[in-house]
RNA sequence: GCGGCCUUAGCUCAAUGGGCAGAGCACCAGGUUGUGGCCCUGGGGGUUAUGGGUUCAAGUCCCAUAGGUCGCCCCA
């Protein structure tokens, strides 16, 4: 194969272009709807505010950006993801005198450089909210609540949220070294080998092990959210209580976790199923040190990033159908010289007056014309040839029906005009 | 970064135990000197992913590479 894109994207054709003019307009929609604004920032950034941001030590960091230096001899990444430039612009702009919470969200690709597989590419496409600049589990609520709005109000079902709190920088590190890590060295040899190693490199992330050998001890590992500090404990137990009053189901999952200090208490995921391995539609959470690991003052912030190939894939394992795209509504036909000259000035004048319209080209036969009118989808044909150039007519027939008239050239934007309006009431 | 499976026309797929690369759809043209959908006829389109190897002969067997896919890791 000569002609491919990279390894790990797509090419978005025009048949698949409703699903995706769907999700981003209901997407648009729903942030409205919760008041927040929409910010673009740059594909790329400085390497450091991701490297800093996101944190050395991380998968992404480690091994999945894209980095290049540039002419100047800047080091750059293509973003990993959304929220360490966003945050990287509240702090640039002095967002911090706006009315807090900052309310943002963005809608655009992200890059990572990942083994490709169903629901998993190296470009993929994100909605991302972030509110920025207050602590009140409120906000926790508030990015939960439009999340979940967004995957309703596209109809999808049979979603299942998981929710935990991973603490923060006061009591997070006691409840690892003080208790996990002494649990978990407890049982060491019975653990699975890739856990041992986990033990030592990253201890909370043997909580969301998947390895068979480990679960009994996994199971039984004690959690964290009995070990958060007052602070932690407060918001957590605060945000659950909102949760329960609004009657939201959710799964308090213990081993949901994030492996990074800057991310502190609320994490949460949606999962979905029917779409492989990579079930997770959107990950969420709280990095209230996010600010100052980029060297701002500290401000709490907690958003939620939604992958949007995901939906797609699940909005068709569901046979939901979006909305179609409008096309070209009138097609002009022709017969001989006269008639394309004809024609060709017609089509100027329809789209003057905003109807959307295509020529034949090509000098084929009418009847391939015609052909060709049916397959675009085009309400109407006009046709064009020397018996209406002589008459100064416009033969109009309707595709649906196969009614044809011949109509005065002079009278042809009003007659479409009255028709389609028709067309659009019924 | 690691493992399993897959790759034949634009798409979906055939091709005995190695023996002349095919069909449907799509595209183009004709059947109607100016009329779409159904039907009929014909046409164009392939270095069988790429590169090696075995063989008189490879789409078919072997090796490597690339891409896809399903998992691992991690997450959108």
């Amino acid at each position: 194969m000569r002609y491919q894109s990279p390894k790990g994207t797509l090419d978005i054709l025009p048949e698949d272009q409703p699903y995706w003019r769907h999700v981003e307009a209901r997407a648009r929609h729903i942030c409205a709807l919760y008041g927040y604004g929409e910010i673009e920032t740059p594909v790329f950034e400085y390497t450091p505010v991701f490297a800093r941001g996101i944190g050395q030590g991380t998968d992404i960091v480690d091994k999945e950006m894209y980095t290049f230096e540039d002419k100047g001899g800047d080091s750059l990444t293509l973003r990993p993801e959304f929220t360490a430039g966003v945050v990287r612009a509240y702090l640039e702009h002095g967002m911090h005198v706006r009315p807090q919470p900052v309310r943002l969200y963005s809608l655009g690709p992200a890059f990572r450089h990942e083994r490709p597989q169903a629901g998993r590419y190296r470009e993929f496409h994100q909605l991302n909210v972030e509110a920025i600049g207050e602590q009140d589990p409120a906000v926790d609520l508030e990015i939960m609540l439009l999340a979940w709005h967004f995957y309703d109000d596209l109809g999808i079902r049979g979603l299942s949220f998981q929710v935990n709190s991973t603490g923060c920088p006061a009591c997070r590190p006691a409840y690892l070294a003080d208790v996990l890590v002494p649990y978990l060295r407890g049982y060491q040899d019975r653990l699975a080998p890739e856990d041992q190693r986990r033990l030592e490199r990253n201890p909370l992330r043997v909580l969301d092990s998947k390895e068979a050998q480990s679960q009994p001890i996994i199971q039984d590992a004690p959690r964290i959210i009995n070990y958060l500090c007052d602070e932690c404990r407060r918001h957590f137990e605060t945000l659950r209580g909102y949760l329960e009053w609004l009657d939201r189901p959710y799964t308090l999952n213990h081993r949901l976790v994030r492996g990074l200090d800057y991310y502190t208490k609320t994490v949460f995921e949606v999962w979905a199923q029917g779409i492989g391995a990579q079930n997770a539609l959107c990950g969420g959470g709280r990095y209230d040190g996010l600010a100052e690991a980029l060297g701002g003052p500290p401000t709490p912030g907690v958003g939620v990033a939604i992958g949007l190939e995901r939906i797609i894939l699940l909005l068709k394992e569901q046979g939901i159908e979006p909305p179609p795209l409008p096309g070209a509504r009138v097609f002009i036909a022709y017969r001989g010289d006269a008639g394309k000259r004809a024609g060709l000035q017609l089509e100027v004048e329809l789209r003057a007056a905003g109807i959307a319209t295509v020529s034949a080209v090509g000098d084929r036969s009418l009847k391939a014309q015609m052909k060709q009118a049916d397959r675009e989808g085009a309400h109407f044909a006009l046709i064009l040839g020397d018996d209406e150039v002589a008459a100064g007519t416009v033969t109009v027939r309707e595709m649906a029906t196969g009614e044809q008239a011949g109509v005065a050239r002079s009278g042809i934007l009003d007659y479409l005009r009255v028709r389609m309006d028709a067309g659009l009431s019924s």
